[in-house]
DNA sequence: TTGTATGCGTTATCAG
DNA sequence: CTGATAACGCATACAA
């Protein structure tokens, strides 16, 4: 086992100073070809790397940067975590996951942890039992730190701080506007209580179309569930007791179920009845019939996050105004809708 | 704006000794009551919390580890993800994720970057790249310097470290013979090239089933895909040309895809074709059939590997003697097949 | 052109 | 009981 080579030990296999080492590692004009080439071929010849750890010591860089999601099983996520790395490891970052499993606990124990110096900044999305308590503290002590946040997705209003979210309410009302134009009368949504921050913005798109058209909003067609937890006792009741034609859920989860149950009442998709999920992921790719979306873009998303924040982290003064990204939604038109 | 309070900004200010503030806040014998509640009401007012950084310094242990895979967009890594993470947090480590997107390059970039001391041991699943080459010097490199890997589900014999996987053969074997039970006659195999160590061992699982049966092994019942990416060309092209009732498939997106096809020719799962897929994820949970799968316990594998990893971090001897543990394999019963 | 001294934040040893 | 000093590995201002 050959241990790491350090500066120290060049220094002293050559028999000159360690800063003598340290400047011809870097080329440095200050030293003499000849030691420069005696350093860097020993230093090449032992594969000396700093260590990242000192050299973040030094900096006070640490050259990571901490993301916090609420669960990673879990397409949208998953795209999220893909598209900040990409552009995190072309910049020279690393990225610690940290998963809050909707929890708060957790969420705050992870920012802690990793806010004691192993990170430049935070990517997160707020656990939803963050969103339902409503309490911010722990983020509120990490921006007062001067730790540069970025809000994806599941923000709160109470944090000042740059945030990207998609246009939740736009994304629904897209979606439910199509119902409506595709002759769509009877058109329920499955969504979660209006804590979460998505669900809330989704259901407001979904009013606002209904609203500008003639058939306004029935309260009775709009099914809220405690989570985004897969409930399928409810879901099931509210599907049976129910005329409908057309069903806009907040997740690919609940849209596929959901088109599962009424296949089995014998329902033709998309002629009875048509559904649109939201989250592009693979459930709704190869979902029978495959599953119409409003895609959240996720990786695009991960990416645009990283990049403020790494700006920022970079940036020498701290900013004084935070910017809010919004992305705009597609609807990937597949055949659980007309064409 | 109040930055991070240090040891010495706590000495200062309460005119001692920086060494006296570091014992007084580590409850150490040697300081008097006094001089410890005062230091520690101090810090708690103002919130102290030691600088990771520093300590990694110290004492060369970073807590955190650094998993690379292939591919993050993947149930089976994100699950193990969640085991990993799971079981370090709980063992305060934090996780340092980086994707080699299956490309070798990437995978080499990445070690090396969390070589340097960024992080106190790997776990990791190869790239599809390296396992076709068959290069593993930057494995051997790591190990080499001491650092502790424990390889999971993609793996190589030629690197002497931990090894994580399932009963992989087995699996194949399990569904194959549930297959030939049910009297099926036709049963193929679609999976890809053997230079996947996974796809190998389950193309013998599934000649071992057949060979010990009547039905011995077709050739031209067999598909092997150049890659795990999605080829509906070929699937198509190859159910199109076989009068099969019964595929396994070497993942779920294979096994979903290809139970579409028979569909849309008109044939009842599981009456006149049955399907088994590895892999089991959202896709197969909630496919109309529902897919019976290889369950391969990601969430498992994930904590017996960084349980492994870590034992191996904090056992104070390099250890000589590595195992590979090997987990059984279940399988999932659903509607795909009979029950 | 090279080397010395200092500091990043912490801990441990040893002297007072 | 308290504090000065060295060390972890590196970078750099300043001397020589």
């Amino acid at each position: 086992m050959k241990a790491k080579i350090t500066l120290k030990d060049i220094a002293r296999e050559l028999e000159v100073s360690i800063s003598t080492v340290s400047k011809a590692l870097k080329n440095s004009e200050e030293i003499s070809r000849d030691t420069k080439e005696k350093v860097q071929a020993f230093a090449k010849l032992y594969n000396y790397k700093p260590n990242n750890i000192a050299i973040s010591l030094k900096n006070k860089r640490t050259k990571n940067i901490g993301v916090v999601i609420p669960d990673i099983v879990h397409h949208f996520f998953t795209t999220v975590i893909r598209g900040i790395e990409k552009y995190a490891n072309a910049r020279g970052y690393n990225v610690i996951v940290c998963l809050s499993e909707e929890s708060f606990d957790k969420e705050v124990i992870n920012m802690e942890m990793l806010a004691n110096g192993s990170i430049d900044g935070f990517i997160m999305s707020l656990s939803s039992e963050t969103q339902q308590k409503g309490d911010f503290n722990h983020l509120k002590e990490v921006t007062e730190q001067g730790i540069p946040v970025v809000l994806f997705d599941r923000i709160t209003n109470e944090i000042d701080c740059d945030k990207v979210i998609i246009d939740d309410e736009l994304g629904a009302y897209m979606a439910t506007k199509k119902f409506i134009e595709q002759g769509k009368k009877n058109i329920a949504l499955i969504t979660t209580d209006d804590y979460l921050s998505v669900s809330k913005a989704r259901t407001m798109g979904y009013i606002r179309a209904l609203e500008e058209s003639d058939l306004g909003v029935d309260e009775s067609k709009v099914l809220k569930l405690p989570s985004m937890e897969m409930d399928e006792k409810s879901i099931k009741k509210f599907m049976d007791s129910q005329e409908l034609d057309a069903v806009l859920c907040v997740n690919e989860i609940f849209a596929v179920y959901s088109m599962r149950l009424a296949q089995q009442k014998g329902l033709k998709i998309p002629e009875d009845i048509s559904f649109i999920g939201f989250t592009d992921g693979l459930l709704s790719k190869y979902a029978n019939p495959s599953l119409t979306v409003v895609s959240q873009h996720g990786e695009r998303m991960g990416e645009v996050s990283a990049k403020m924040l790494i700006d920022q982290v970079e940036s020498e003064e701290e900013e004084e105004t935070y910017q809010t990204k919004i992305l705009e939604p597609t609807l990937v038109i597949r055949d659980s809708i007309f064409h």
